[in-house]
DNA sequence: TATGAATGAGACTTCATTCAT
DNA sequence: TATGAATGAAGTCTCATTCAT
């Protein structure tokens, strides 16, 4: 069982819609010559902090035609935060068998998300950014909601088949998982360390210790002020 | 045994002043007004987001005046960092018990940690933009450092009296712990959860749990794909 | 005979005139430190790229004082000009012998130019500017006219006397003199010559030839194109 | 033997291409209309005295293509002074007989140096400004000495050909020269006087009679204060 | 269709002048 | 009267977007 039963025909149908008017071409070549070249200098300088000439130089192709393919550069900026959210999506859900979550499928997931954070990290760059919130329309916002939606849904369904412990609400486990996963590579983007093998392997472990069913609860005894 | 000192009254006659007649700040320091109008609007907009004007209007002060107190924009956000770090390094280290890191230190450690995001929620975003690198000039990373170097400390130091486990670097285990703290309010502002006294504080023993010591490692049995 | 036959009353009317309502000091302390100050920066720096604050440090007084002083910066400016060509006209013309211009006379007016450009370098420097136009006022053109008329009716009765050559119109004859005096300490000042006594001397003499009653006329035998 | 080559011919069709149909440049090279629209305002209102929208009004473009022109304003001022110092060398150096300065040589540098100031009088006025230093940078103040050497270099060939007089040193006799040049035309601009034909010819024989061999050297008598 | 020069609104910043103290 | 912090109009420059070629 897969979390994205038709992905394809999620996929066929943005298609479709958008090659209405035959005015936009969306998988064209140079559409996505700009999309991958607007993720590099994105990842590299910021939203703000990147002119639109420069983008379209990175592309190779004209400022002018840019502007074929995309209304705006917001309107750039948010197909590439949903293109890339679905390519995120994609990567983690695609064939994960979700059918219930044990250790294995938890670790698949780690290892997913890492490789997506070596392999691409000009897309986990991006995504990570929070200068986002003034120029990301509601459609993009709904994006970020429909790569949580299905990591919650396998959260819960882990509850309900007590793999994971019910001491955190699903939403607030994920929270907890995604913020740990997100500063991890944070951290070494800024310098702070360098993650080895056996880091993420720890930090995977100590993740799922997290999650997992508790053994004891160890009483709240904080120093009253 | 203390790092700094009396943490609590610091912060509740700060909060007692800012309910004093006009709502802001006394008209004491037109400086710390201009800075406290930047870190709401930055908070609200983002810095590359927001022009000068607005941050001079937001301070009741004229734009001649901002450039009096600050040289430039990025002056001024420079000058905004590493005051609301030193803020929050305060808020969480004045005067809390280092000398060995148990768990009601570490309750103490997460209750600052909640007020100061609670308290002062503007503060807490603007720490946690992401767009800061294109501005922020070696003294503001710097004062980046002053913060972690001290919880990463602590974090070492429970470690060597074994009251945290020794299965994650201390480097790990701290970003692991920040970015999860961080996941879930900034879930919180993205409308994904809304945090009640009783998730923070299973959090919190969950993180807990994360960083005590291991009684049991799962085998690592990922799929291979 | 002197040019200035009233020195005294001329600057006396202008006193009375400006003490009238007694809002104003013209020889003031003040007023005149601010005038000393502003010859300096504005020598150094020029007009428009001095603004109003480092006058004012300069004199040593409040910005607010010195607009008690001076209605606006212009005004300080003319009025600067106005002293300064006053002060010139007053150090090369008071006292000059005049009832003839012979050749000792000339050397006078000579070494009097001399000591002028050599004593109060930044007065000649002030007064040679010429980005003036766009803020002097009638009154300040005029007061360049009040220093030159004097030597213009000087050379015309050289001329009338024979101790001067009539083969120039006395204009034309004052134009190339000042002309050539001032670019010898321009000159100087660019850095492209520096002046000894005896090149002074030297460029007296040449001068003095060039005014004298010809010889002889050499034919104009210019190359046609 | 010739300094370069055809100067009246350069010239003059320039004269005549300005004559075209819309009273400006052609629009071949907006480069050029902005320096030609640049030379025209500076020299009314001087540079500090002029905003940048102006010079981009008077050049028929926008200031955005301005600024593709030229990468700030103090560049454009830069590039105008040292493209307007060449115009001037060209044309009076050019094709310049410099085997030996005689009359004839040196009637035809008087000769080149009117026309210019005649027909191109804001390129001499802008060259005359004295508030440069502030922004000129070393590769214009070069662009000044590139002019003055060789005709520094031209009175030192007349002096050692005997065709000059050495009574004054060649830096001081052409810095007189220059000078006397200079005060002629600003003080028809000034509005002092008005050259004729016969003026001009007068000065001419007046400084050639400057610079010629000298027969007598009258004493230095001045008054003694 | 593709190009990139041109546009001009709006960004950051300066500075002549004012006015509460 | 003296001060200098405050003001805001105006300056320099950028950049998202358009459009003639």
């Amino acid at each position: 069982m897969n979390i994205h039963s038709q992905p394809d025909r999620a996929q066929g149908s943005r298609t479709a819609m958008t090659a209405q008017p035959a005015e936009r071409q969306p998988p064209s070549d140079k559409h996505q010559q700009i999309l991958d070249a607007a993720l590099r200098v994105f990842a590299a300088r910021g939203v703000h902090g990147t002119p639109v000439p420069p983008i379209a130089r990175e592309a190779g192709v004209s400022v002018g035609s840019l502007y074929r393919y995309f209304d705006s550069k917001e309107a750039l900026v948010n197909a590439l935060f949903q293109a890339t959210k679905a390519k995120l999506s994609e990567h983690l859900l695609t064939g994960l068998p979700v059918a219930r979550l044990d250790r294995s499928v938890f670790d698949e997931l780690w290892h997913r998300l890492c490789t997506f954070a070596r392999q691409q990290p000009d897309a986990f760059r991006f995504l990570e950014m929070q200068d986002h919130h003034s120029y990301l329309d509601p459609q993009s916002r709904d994006s970020e909601y429909r790569l949580l939606a299905p990591l919650r849904q396998i959260i819960e369904l882990g509850q309900q088949t007590g793999m994971l412990g019910t001491h955190l609400r699903a939403e607030v486990a994920m929270a907890l998982f995604w913020g740990a996963f997100v500063g991890l590579f944070k951290a070494e983007r800024l310098g702070y360390l360098t993650l080895s093998d056996q880091d993420l392997a720890e930090a995977r472990d100590a993740c799922w210790r997290t999650l997992s069913p508790q053994r004891d609860t160890a009483p709240n005894n904080r120093i009253e002020p």
